[in-house]
DNA sequence: TGATTGCCTGCGATCGTATGCAGTGATTGT
DNA sequence: ACAATCACTGCATACGATCGCAGGCAATCA
């Protein structure tokens, strides 16, 4: 920038302020403008943002913490917030809360880059404590998606878990199914309102879920796997399962077919989230449909335009929509 | 830091020598020493990594520019990055090449933070020629990943597509296929090579690929569901088909059961990547292991600790290895 | 013609950290 | 006892940009 201001024989204030076209609030002629910028370009100037940020303006930078991106899910609310802070010119900086080891060691980072202007949290943390903890005290806006409605001190934008495992088991219930099961995995969050919901929909219906009927695991297809063949052992059988997950649905497909057990004559199973691959499972997978991108819309919006730090606790909670496809049907007999 | 050094009685500067541990160059009185760390601790001092990067230190920051997060495969990759990137005690910073239109924001944005010490490509870029250029033109090591092997002009580390090809049709032969068909993406990078090497197997053992088996579109589901319905619709259809990603062989599992074909009794199906999906498939895919973790290994050392821009133009090529599972069998009598 | 106004530009301070060089006091050597 | 050495600390400056404030110059007005 001090090439371009000797080059032009101009002060790199006049440059500075060529360059962020300050508007109306300081003149500046037209053809020191071009000239200018025609310098610049033949420089190939690039502004450098450390300075910038050091000088307190916004470093253009949205932080994302995410848990695990290899989940299919969250690779999809990764690549909705790019787009959703491309639009308003944002970059994204990925953090990866990733093992328990690593933890401390890349929330901080993520923090020390608090260069960024806000941060934004995708999935439940509360196992976390040290990184919610240093989270709060931070000076940047913080937004938590898919937290679990109950509130941890920071701003969130969730989903309506209720809402949706409820619409599951009423589809369910209407095809004619009484036995049902439910496999979740780490009871956090998200995951533990819906097992909740599931409970407490079926102990309403004056059924409570027989024994074995819950499974619990990590939320990925082994441990699905594994829940199957639990529930399967079982002298009765459940006649339909629900995944907390479609990843973990994804794995009951596989147990299930591997057990020659047909999907849907005879054994329905039913996903959460809507992730881009349900709807090329074999069979096509029941789920839910998470309103990704509206959430995620919402949380950049919280996050970027309004102070989300703790005025805004106003928490917005989406509803999801059922998905029916192809691996429910009737309960068989 | 000011805060701590006037809390002390000490200068800036000594704050600033304790903090850094400034080895034997400069001797440091133990008392100050501890007097300056109990300070920072207390008012809890976190360093600017900004106003560090601006003296010229290194920001401990890996760039990454992945096309398309949503992709099992890549997501997997920036895994694979996060991990080896974090176990040099580097933080990753995410750029999304996405769609057309925010390619050049996008490109431009991570560029403009160049202000990370190098920066990784994943994926074929070959369409945005505009970022190729600017990488060239950057500060900061340029390495590519899964560019296909011809160099554009940056360092990369790339598979043996050949191999990995030719490994699969050798199994397939094996199971006594003749009639077997190709399902790509675009013509790119990594997906043309594979295409290359398909027909050039068939060709050297005497028998080119038939009229129509071979099939372009998109790398997603969908396209690989539009081939295998042309396919289908051939007078004489093939018995198996190689994808050239694990994404389209999903998506071919999927059409396969639509139309009642069985696989692998009526229809083999292989994949290439061996996500961690592939696994888990109905019935689990037949693929080729793409050693993700060690190419994102050499990646980052050549990144990082070799001088990657133009020196070490060697380009390792990692072998893949087969992994054969339950979606390809003896071709039906 | 002198004064007032307005448009544009330059000076200099600033952000938080790193570092060369100078300075201070104490210890040691002769 | 004086000088030289040593161990430690402070001063000042640089990094690259932003921005408040002051100042130069021309135009317009009295």
């Amino acid at each position: 920038m001090r090439d371009i201001a000797r080059a032009t024989n101009l002060s790199q204030s006049t440059v500075s302020r060529v360059l962020n076209r300050t508007p109306t609030i300081v003149p500046i002629a037209e053809d020191t403008r071009e000239r200018v910028l025609a310098t610049a370009m033949a420089l190939g100037y690039r502004p450098n943002p450390l300075a910038r940020g050091l000088r307190g303006a916004s470093t253009m930078l949205l932080g994302v913490i995410v848990r695990d991106i290899t989940d299919p899910f969250f690779a999809g609310a990764v690549d909705a917030v790019t787009a959703a802070a491309a639009g308003r010119g944002y970059n994204v900086v990925l953090g990866h809360a990733h093992a328990r080891a690593e933890e401390a060691i890349t929330l901080w980072g993520v923090l020390e880059a608090r260069h960024c202007d806000a941060i934004l949290l995708l999935g439940d943390m509360r196992d976390q404590p040290r990184l919610l903890e240093d989270l709060a005290g931070a000076h940047v806006p913080v937004v938590a998606l898919w937290q679990g409605t109950q509130a941890t001190g920071v701003a969130s934008v969730a989903v309506d878990n209720e809402a949706g495992i409820r619409t599951v088991l009423d589809h369910l219930t209407e095809l004619g199914h009484q036995r049902i099961a439910f496999v979740g995995g780490r009871r956090l969050g998200d995951i533990k309102e819906r097992e909740e919901t599931f409970v407490r929909y079926l102990v309403d219906k004056g059924s409570a879920p027989r024994d074995g009927y819950l499974r619990h695991g990590s939320n990925d297809p082994e441990s699905a796997i594994a829940a199957l063949e639990q529930l399967l052992a079982l002298s009765e059988p459940p006649t339909a399962v629900v995944a907390a997950t479609d990843v973990l649905a994804i794995g009951l497909l596989h147990a299930a077919h591997r057990h020659d057990k047909r999907v849907p004559e005879q054994l329905s199973i039913t996903g959460f989230d809507d992730i881009p691959m349900a709807a090329y499972t074999v069979p096509a997978l029941t789920t839910v449909r998470m309103p990704v991108r509206e959430m995620v819309e919402q949380a950049v919006q919280l996050a970027l335009d309004g102070r989300a730090t703790s005025a805004a606790r106003s928490v917005p909670v989406l509803r999801p929509t059922l998905v029916a496809r192809a691996s429910t049907g009737r309960v068989a007999g």
